[in-house]
DNA sequence: CGATTCCCTTGACACGTTTCAATCCGGCCG
DNA sequence: CGGCCGGATTGAAACGTGTCAAGGGAATCG
């Protein structure tokens, strides 16, 4: 039986059968889907025509097969969970969406392992380049990618070497603009409180809390390392901090400075009258917390759009394309978790 | 030149390459990647050992071109913003990434023209499935979809037909369980805050607020209804309240509730001594927010996971599938935002 | 020893699109 | 009037994989 006798639409219409209603080739629709100004306006007007009435969608997979890639692109962050990084997926699906491409979701949970596996199961969709908030510096996902010529854009990280963009925040300015702060509030003794150091985020704010130290030749820095950068977290590493309380706490995340805050609370240490607290990333949450939260802000969202604009521009112009390092500048927000 | 005459890795190895090194035919490297169980153990490892080698990766495009479908589903959510739909999207994330599953995320934001343009998105991209938490009930886009015979889950709105499953929470519940409590703590005068009714998680809830009423025969209530379910809009509508502050507020999400908790502590208006606050969502930060807040608890990371369970189950066995309506009760979490 | 069975493996085709060289046609110039 | 030019259209050849009917070989059974 020939298909679609009638004009009602069906599930299998392609390319082909589109062609025949308007009576023109197959490649002449697939001029007027791609390329529109080498068809002549009527015959496109009657091509298009002929798509609405029978519903006919284009099959990514062929396309992405002939072309070699598909409006796909990749995003790979580290926690969904936290509102940071919910910031930069919404930046960069946004931009995507106005640009007409899908974005493909993934979370590393921090662990190479999985950011691998991530990896690979991108390079098989044949996206047509990847956002990602890389895990470590260890440029092992990142080679898979690179070695099958999918551009990647690093969020939150310099690139190390110049085949590549980055947009990144400047994590030991943030570090010390925090220190420096807390050491101006009077506080000596100073907690740094993060995730593992292999993470450069952790690494670069604790070596903004050191430099702050070293600049001003007064205070100390005690540091507690914990595996998430959680409210949970947090929780459990403010009760271990109860033995011994510092005169402040510098927290890597809000998330963590949330947590920490709620055992203080609720432990009846004062904050900031006995405990000074200061988180980073500025969440949306954290004005509007307990003790609204001294934070160093970072634009989330414009990182995540920027970021998706460079990796949109470096695929559709890859010869005059030029890598590019962008750093934002972070802004320390003082609010009462800090101010005596 | 024959192609990667040496051990090193090549971009364009495909499953031809594998087979010519490994001494099988095409069809017997497919068989190792998709049916394993029917290849002689010896066999498969020595495959296996070239596909490693070689670092060859499947052509996904090509995979789901043949095949019909690729191991990709679709997320489309109302704002990635909001921490319920971020919790949500990690639940999903996490069980389609333990299946091998791709997760392509869209963002809605509401809107029903959005919505559509992202459903034609994921129906090219040949989507094994959608999960989908719906602009409204006229179930346009969602046609695009069925009429292609790809599967859908709702989520968080329940199937008016039977010809799918959903995971949704009893809203009409959690309005009526919010509304009872500020009546049994002496409310009369109350606000219902929330977003468009066409949107069925307000209306439901603002019903279940209203049923509070009936049932009990007192108080009266009093409607704000805004574009967006923000903090912003949140603020913005508290704002216009000073003039005639009610004895509570009920708002339909956490982040409007937030809005108006910040407003309402700016202006020195006593939460809950003057006007109490009940949010819906109990998201983390309700928490942790400057008056703990009350609100209707949901489990959106469940709801995300249960989903797609359910649209996995559909895509494996599509014959011995029986949709499911699940219905969640939600949890009235009373904090001191409502405990005079 | 031959027949039968059961696994494994093979090989060619089809999936729907893009691409590109070839063709066609109408108009313009000499 | 003939030749030429340039834009519009054509048609067939890929792209890399999955599928399935058919082939092959070893082991088992009569």
């Amino acid at each position: 039986m020939p298909r679609s006798e009638t004009g009602s639409r069906d599930v299998t219409v392609g390319i082909k059968e589109v062609a025949h209603r308007a009576g023109v080739s197959p490649g002449t629709v697939s001029n007027v889907l791609n390329r529109p100004e080498r068809v002549a306006p009527t015959t496109r007007a009657r091509v298009q025509r002929v798509i609405e009435e029978l519903g006919f969608v284009r099959n990514g997979s062929a396309s992405s097969l002939r072309a070699g890639h598909g409006r796909i692109v990749g995003l790979m962050l580290h926690d969904l969970g936290n509102p940071f990084f919910a910031e930069i997926a919404r930046g960069v699906e946004d931009l995507m969406s106005e640009r007409d491409y899908g974005v493909i979701l993934c979370g590393s949970a921090s662990q190479a392992r999985r950011e691998e596996r991530n990896m690979r199961m991108l390079a098989e969709q044949q996206v047509r380049g990847v956002l990602v908030t890389p895990v470590s510096d260890d440029r092992g996902s990142l080679a898979l990618l690179r070695e099958r010529g999918i551009p990647t854009v690093m969020i939150d990280h310099p690139a190390t070497r110049g085949d590549q963009c980055s947009v990144t925040v400047d994590d030991v300015t943030g570090g010390r603009l925090a220190v420096n702060h807390l050491l101006e509030q009077g506080a000596r003794d100073i907690v740094f409180l993060g995730g593992p150091l292999t993470i450069r985020q952790n690494a670069d704010r604790r070596r903004g809390a050191l430099r702050a130290l070293e600049e001003t030749g007064t205070g100390s820095l005690r540091e507690v390392i914990v595996d998430e950068m959680t409210s949970r977290a947090g929780h459990e590493a403010a009760e271990r901090l109860l033995a011994e309380l510092p005169d402040a706490v510098f927290c890597a995340n809000d998330l963590l400075a949330m947590g920490v805050l709620r055992v203080f609370l609720q432990q009846g240490v004062r904050v900031p009258g006995r405990v000074m607290v200061v988180g980073y990333d500025d969440i949306e949450y954290a004005l509007a917390s307990a003790v609204p939260l001294t934070s160093v802000r970072q634009p989330p969202c414009k990182l995540g759009r920027i970021a998706a604009e460079l990796l949109l521009d470096e695929c559709d112009n890859p010869a005059d394309h030029s890598h590019q390092q962008i750093l934002f500048q972070p802004e320390l927000i003082v609010r009462e978790s800090t101010t005596r």
